[in-house]
DNA sequence: TTAGCGCATGAAAACCTTTACAGATCATGG
DNA sequence: CCATGATCTGTAAAGGTTTTCATGCGCTAA
């Protein structure tokens, strides 16, 4: 049936030992015997069994990922990094996805992390305890949340948000909504807090309540933002200020004319549609990828915190 | 370090032979003797290594998923389908994103297959001769894609597109405009063919040509589409009615006022931007889902074909 | 010439699980 | 009390690979 090495060895008259070292530690074996059997090994379609390799070396050559939901666009981005930067190392990915059940996340991580050399989680919501349990079990990267001791990735939140008070300050704005995620979502905390520092002493913050982080989220609150006054709203993310855009669009309210609408993400989406929306671009395939690194590279102890950046676009104008 | 089946025998003061039975044959042993290994297992968190087993019964319990692009929202709501429905039969998903290189899709196949049992294939420009030496080396299922002999799950074309023109036709509008995708795309050649059969006839069908099956795609092509004169213009997918909208409102085109617009798939986002996008909507989590139950044989047909459905929004009106 | 060394290779053990087969235990009927 | 059969459990092999250890060989230096 599938190729085994005893395949190969027979064929190229050499042990299976020989084969195994010819392909993987070239350095130690003659060169005429080495070329012979990489030939052979070729020709004949050989690749290790990785099940069997791993039972003996302890290591898979898999690690898994974790999201919370793709069906926002921010994470599809997320998870093309990983399995390019994964595949260039030579892993493979298993993909997860909870569908925002932060209650079924350990359990499929300790599932899947038999079959892994480590896993990148993507989880806003799961209980600081539960992922630091994780964290003792099996190499753990986390992916947009920090917590101590365990590795991860995240971006310049403050940073961020503070390019979008200063953009919006230029532009005359002085009374803006906060239109806030999930309360137990570590981005939405983070996001929260950033947002409160920078608009200190140079705008007045409304916040309008916790909407899902998602589209319907944003149009539900879209009303109430109107209602307040304010001569600009900041969503949570892309998802929630398409929210927010579509329901204006229907309401007849002119954006930027009558109010600016700013996101957070810069999904692929938001450059797509009409006024495009300005937002605060997190690097996502660039986490993927630095993601992967750590936890290949096995630096423990390593933290990454990557830049941010506006993209102005047509959602913002004067106030 | 991991607990083995070895751990749980000693422990439990049986075989090791006993403790496989006891917990993946469990009528074969002795109640009492179940129960107590089963508790001892629990408690020392056991789980089979999967490789190891793999190793022996031949079976991963792990499927492969291979899709062109995560970045087209359309794939992620597959994968998420696939995704679901694999878990329920607990088994694990392999992802990979070839990003739209035909030429690395078969390597990555043939990788992966080893570790799985079966590969779920999205792969709309693959050769057909690749393709049917891929589905002879391990289990295949097509997704949107049909080839004689091989399982497939796609959706039925025909009638949507029927759907699509008699809708338009219902409005007035005889002179049509058809923004194609790749020509090397299986599901642009079958929806071509399909909306050639459907138009004959009943409205006059200008195609423009063909263009990359994303937003920019649309957007390059939009001002073409406007030059000819045409009342109504249906895309290759809603990426690229997307991008044509994108393009029409820069231009101050009205739509539907001064053309309509007409997509397919029913991605998320289509219902997000303003005007809401009339699309065909393909069942897409439905068809990862089906996938998933083609491959593990829990069904016996060879192939399945699903139903599509028109999503009349606000980008189509009276000519 | 031979001891000694380095190098290339092979044999065998190990990784963890499942399963075919054989052995042990026990109850029952004769 | 023994033979028989049923039920339960243990032994050992198998699956494909990597790695440790040992072997054999040719070569150099004494």
């Amino acid at each position: 049936m599938a190729v085994t090495i005893k395949d190969v060895a027979r064929a190229a008259g050499v042990s299976a030992a020989t084969v195994t070292r010819a392909l993987s530690n070239p350095e130690v074996v003659r060169p005429s015997t080495r070329d012979r059997v990489k030939e052979i090994a070729a020709s004949l379609g050989y690749h290790p069994n990785r099940a069997a390799r791993g039972l003996i070396t302890g290591r898979t050559g898999n690690l898994g990922l974790l999201v919370p939901d793709l069906g926002n666009p921010f994470f599809p981005s997320i998870v093309k990094g990983v399995q390019a930067r994964a595949h260039e190392a030579d892993h493979a990915v298993f993909l997860a996805d909870t569908d925002e059940d932060p209650a079924a996340e350990a359990g499929l991580v300790r599932k899947l992390a038999k079959q892994v050399d480590g896993v990148l989680l993507c989880s806003p919501r799961m209980a600081e305890a539960e992922l630091r349990d994780l964290a003792a079990e099996v190499p753990v990267v986390l992916l947009y949340r920090r917590i101590p001791g365990v590795p991860s990735v995240t971006a310049e939140f403050l940073d961020g948000m503070r390019q979008a008070v200063s953009h919006l300050v230029a532009l005359g704005h002085r009374r803006v909504a906060y239109v806030a995620g999930p309360r137990s979502s570590w981005a939405n905390r983070e996001r929260l807090r950033s947002l409160r520092t920078v608009a200190k002493g140079k705008v007045q913050l409304v916040e309008t309540g916790n909407v899902a982080p998602q589209f319907e989220g944003g149009v539900s609150v879209a009303d109430r933002v109107l209602a307040e006054q304010v001569t600009a709203v900041i969503a949570y993310n892309d998802l929630v200020a398409l929210g927010l855009l579509h329901r204006f669009a229907a309401r007849g309210v002119d954006v930027p004319g009558d109010i600016s609408v700013l996101g957070f993400d810069d999904i692929p989406l938001s450059a797509m549609v009409h006024p495009a929306l300005t937002t605060v671009a997190l690097p996502k395939e660039l986490a993927g990828q630095a993601g992967v690194d750590l936890l290949l590279r096995r630096q423990h102890k390593e933290r990454r915190e990557l830049p941010t950046q506006l993209m102005v676009r047509g959602s913002t104008g004067p106030a």
